[in-house]
RNA sequence: GGACGAUUAGCUCAGCUGGUUAGAGCGCUUCCCUUACAAGGAAGAAGUCACUGGUUCGAAUCCAGUAUCGUCCACCA
């Protein structure tokens, strides 16, 4: 690129400088030049679906990770990132179902398991790795060599060998249970999967027949062939009389026999005060009839239609037998009342199809089952204990309270899914026949291999949940079981596991993340990370979701290409805290796009103004003379080091690149570089201008790594070839050469600041023309040095001062400006109007006569002088002394000027 | 119903374990194209830190309550 740009243009250097990080080969670990002691950092990626597109949400959780991993690269660990995609299950076939009825007006038991399951892959194919490719967009130092899949053929393997692990160890068995069931996707749905929304609904309030005692109220009449009891609360004193009672007759032609049971949980305010148990559709009352042994009757079947059984009404859609019903009802005048209410409707979270709770045969992980392994603890209990004892860490710590509070309320998890794309379950079923050639008493194989005599056998017909995959993906990415053999790690997974960080959206805290810490107890005995950042939502910036449908959403690609990989990176690490949600609009990313640019021309500024760039060194030599300017840079900057260092390692990664941002634009830039303009030493600013920019660079390489890299591959000088993988600054390194530097010389270039500040501001207030030169005369009591350094500083600054005359003592000029700070008063000559500033003085004066008053009467307070630590009194003190004196000296000025 | 948050400048948000006259970015006002940068520079206005109590010498910060908003979970027959 050629140095004579103004602006610095991200698209022409970001895909080059990425290939030559790629091609270094750092990403992977098993390259970088380190001690075998050295500590390892890994972090896998949250495998993203493998139908996705780069989205922001995405950007953000890569711009957090990579920062973490660049930095520990940089401090010498072991540093792995783990890249992989996601399978998901049940969206991406979704996705295929969806194209495959568009384009051929076929669904996919059109084609059969074979073929359909053909055209996922053929599908995959087109769109695998497009998220992958994405990412490098972001800059994500990933190591591409041990990318994963989460059905690729080495996941198949351990997962199969999990579940075989989990069934002979008893966690994981079959048992019939009321699920979500999705009609359309013909799926379990997982809790998590099933979304909650508000309808409006008609409730009908009805007796089954004319003698039966109580009314009931319901939304869905169609179920109500199937009760078996009615329940009220045991202490509703209308229906107590009742409790126990059979009653036997007919509803809507269908016979039915109803027992009244007790039960707390019905809520007698509501509807009648008695609810129909229908056991076999909905949750509640499968807990209830399991607790009073009701018979359950299946009503409607996996289609959403009647079950046979049901006289007229079966094979009727739901919704129809529902109008059926309450035609009949109304025919037999049995319906007391009709009312519009507004209810809960659960909907599958990817067709928004209603749900129908159904009694199905499935295959679960039991979380409470004690097992020898976790020292006769379960998995729930083991997974709780984790993060009570802070093996686990939640960054925020407000989500170990979630995280607790959900665990201790888990139930056992449905893992099975009645679709085809995925892991398919490692069971066989064996067909035995009775006589009458009927099925009967179905043998069971479960095996990593299918079994011998296959044609015998029928292998299960489900897949597992999605879930179960990727909640083996800090092991199963790194090895195992291969790599876990008698209860010994090696290879990879001895090296790289448990993992450090977790970083993820807290929205699937319970989703994935308390999984995986269940899954890797299990299977290696150990937790899988030791932290959990979570992260919040990527917002638009009115606080809304992103969605395609909206329209609201920013392609990250499309930012990316306006304002640069950087600019994006940064408006998602600034501003962003853990556990909250960010707001992102493109006026932000402009903002840092901005600041970027204002790097690069640092650079430039410096580059241009260096004859020969001096050689890099890890330390200054101390035997440079340096100036006043200089040091305080230094010093600075040893700060800030310290400072991004702990931000960083405490996850305060928006604090870190303010301070960055703030040193780089403010100090160095408005401040050093403006006084470097002037200051002569040649070699010595040199040298610190090299010092203080390498090491800058180094500290912005984990948040904005493109145009760090760029402007350390255009100043050849230096040590390392790569940023990327050059030592991150230490604090120490400054130690030394700033040995001499006082606090008092550290206080009066904060002064020389002040009177700079202080003239420009006299300068317009005055509206004196730019062109126009005044007279200074300076008062130095006894601050000779500070004020030498100060004239240079004010001569080059371009305040417009021609003569600057500096004395120890002397006559106080009447009709000029008066400014004084830190010991120095300054008379400003020329220009002056005489009224604005007795305005300015009188306001300055006013200003300090509250501050005084405040501290005064903190100081009288008897409490605060005896009670508050003698450091922090010590310093009011201080302060009211100081403020006291200068207000002294401005009123006497103000007498002057009248 | 259960759990967890949020409320600070016009807008978006920082403010770590209580301690200067509460900060930043954007926006706004005035001036300036001074050869690193107008994607820039200099200056400025703007806040009862939601409300009410409490703890403390001292509270935006800790505690309790109120109001409003939000998220997750459960779930309504």
């Amino acid at each position: 690129m050629s140095k004579s740009s103004k602006q610095y243009e991200p698209r022409k250097t970001e895909d080059e400088i990425y290939k030559k990080w790629e091609n270094s080969g750092y990403f992977n670990p098993d390259n970088l030049d380190l001690s075998e002691d050295a500590p390892t950092y890994t972090i896998v990626l949250p495998p993203p679906n493998i139908t996705d597109k780069l989205h922001l949400g995405h950007s953000s959780m890569l711009a957090i990770e990579d920062l973490l991993i660049r930095f520990h690269r940089m401090k010498g660990y072991r540093t792995l990132w783990l890249p992989g995609t996601d399978h998901a299950a049940i969206a991406t076939q979704n996705v295929v179902e969806k194209k495959l009825l568009k384009e051929t007006g076929k669904t996919r038991h059109d084609l059969g398991r074979e073929k359909f399951l053909e055209e996922v892959w053929k599908f995959l194919k087109g769109t695998q790795s497009t998220i992958l490719k994405q990412t490098r967009k972001m800059g994500a130092s990933l190591d591409w060599s041990r990318e994963a899949f989460t059905l690729d053929e080495p996941r198949q393997k351990a997962v199969t060998q999990m579940f075989v692990n989990m069934y002979e160890a008893g966690v994981i068995y079959q048992g019939e249970r009321i699920v979500n069931w999705c009609p359309r996707c013909h799926s379990t749905l997982a809790d998590d999967e099933v979304e909650h929304t508000k309808q409006k609904a008609k409730f009908y309030t009805f007796k089954y027949w004319q003698d039966f005692p109580i009314a009931i109220s319901t939304t869905r009449p169609e179920t109500k062939i199937g009760d078996t009891a009615v329940a009220v609360n045991p202490k509703d004193k209308r229906y107590k009389k009742f409790i126990g009672q059979e009653f036997a007759g007919e509803f809507c032609g269908i016979p039915l026999k109803i027992k009244i049971i007790a039960d707390r949980e019905v809520d007698m305010d509501f509807g009648t005060g008695a609810l129909g148990v229908t056991p076999a559709h909905s949750m509640v009352d499968w807990k209830m009839a399991e607790e009073n042994n009701l018979k359950i009757k299946k009503v409607i079947n996996e289609d959403g239609n009647i079950h046979q059984g049901f006289g007229e009404f079966s094979g009727l859609p739901a919704k129809k037998a529902g109008q059926l019903v309450i035609k009949k009802l109304q025919e037999n005048n049995l319906i007391e009342k009709e009312l519009e209410i507004e209810n809960n409707l659960s909907t599958c979270y990817r067709c928004d199809t209603a749900i129908e709770p159904l009694p199905s045969k499935q295959w679960f992980v039991s979380v409470d089952k004690k097992l020898e392994r976790l020292g006769d603890k379960s998995l729930k209990e083991k997974a709780i204990e984790v993060a009570k004892n802070k093996e686990i860490s939640f960054i925020p710590d407000r989500f170990e309270k979630r995280y607790i509070n959900w665990m201790e309320n888990l139930h056992d998890w449905c893992i099975s899914r009645q679709i085809w794309f995925g892991h398919r379950i490692p069971v066989w079923y064996k067909k035995v026949k009775n006589k009458k050639q009927e099925i009967k008493n179905r043998e069971i194989y479960v095996g990593v291999n299918p079994p011998k005599d296959i044609e015998n056998w029928e292998q299960d017909s489900d897949v597992l949940d999605t879930w179960f995959s990727s909640g083996m993906w800090t092991f199963s990415t790194l090895g195992w079981p291969n790599t876990f053999q008698n209860g010994k790690k090696s290879g990879d997974l001895d090296k790289f596991h448990p993992t450090q960080v977790l970083e993820t959206g807290y929205e699937i805290l319970t989703l994935w993340v308390s999984r995986m810490i269940m899954m890797s107890l299990f299977a290696i005995g150990e937790i899988p990370f030791e932290n959990v950042y979570l992260h919040g939502m990527v917002l638009d910036e009115k606080g809304k979701k992103m969605s395609k449908s909206k329209g609201n959403g920013i392609n990250p690609l499309d930012v990316i290409e306006k304002f640069g990989t950087d600019a994006v990176r940064l408006s998602l690490l600034i501003g962003n805290t853990p556990g909250n949600d960010l707001r992102v609009g493109e006026e932000k990313i402009e903002g840092y796009r901005n600041f970027i640019n204002k790097l690069w021309n640092i650079n430039k500024y410096i580059t241009n103004n260096m004859e020969a760039r001096p050689p890099y060194s890890r330390d200054i030599d101390i035997n440079l003379t340096l100036t006043l300017a200089d040091k305080w840079i230094l010093d600075k900057m040893k700060n800030l080091i310290g400072e991004v260092n702990s931000d960083i390692q405490n996850y305060r990664f928006s604090q870190a690149g303010e301070k960055l941002y703030d040193f780089t634009w403010r100090d160095f830039a408005d401040w050093y570089l403006e006084i470097s303009k002037f200051e002569e030493n040649k070699i010595e600013k040199n040298i610190v201008l090299q010092t203080v920019l390498d090491d800058l660079l180094k500290l912005w390489h984990p948040f904005i790594p493109f145009i760090t890299e760029t402007i350390w591959q255009e100043n050849k000088n230096t040590k390392s070839e790569l940023l990327m993988i050059s030592e991150f600054p230490k604090s120490k390194s400054y130690a030394k050469i700033l040995n001499g530097w006082s606090d008092e010389s550290k206080n009066d270039f904060d002064k020389i600041q002040k009177i700079i500040t202080a003239i420009r501001n006299a300068r317009a207030e005055n509206k004196i023309e730019p062109t126009q030169k005044i007279q200074a005369v300076i008062y130095a009591g006894n601050k000779i040095d500070l004020l030498r350094k100060t004239k240079v500083l004010l001569e080059s600054l371009r305040t417009g001062i021609s003569e600057l005359e500096i004395k120890k003592t002397g006559e106080k000029i009447p009709d000029a400006i008066y400014i004084k700070e830190g010991g120095i008063e300054i008379y400003l000559l020329g220009g002056i109007d005489k009224e604005e500033e007795k305005l300015r003085i009188g306001k300055e004066i006013e200003n300090l006569t509250k501050y005084i008053s405040g501290l005064e009467n903190k100081l009288s307070n008897k409490s605060f002088t005896e009670k508050a630590p003698v450091n922090i009194v010590a310093e009011e003190r201080k302060k009211f002394r100081e403020a006291q004196s200068k207000k002294t000296e401005l009123e006497l000025h103000l007498k002057k000027l009248n």
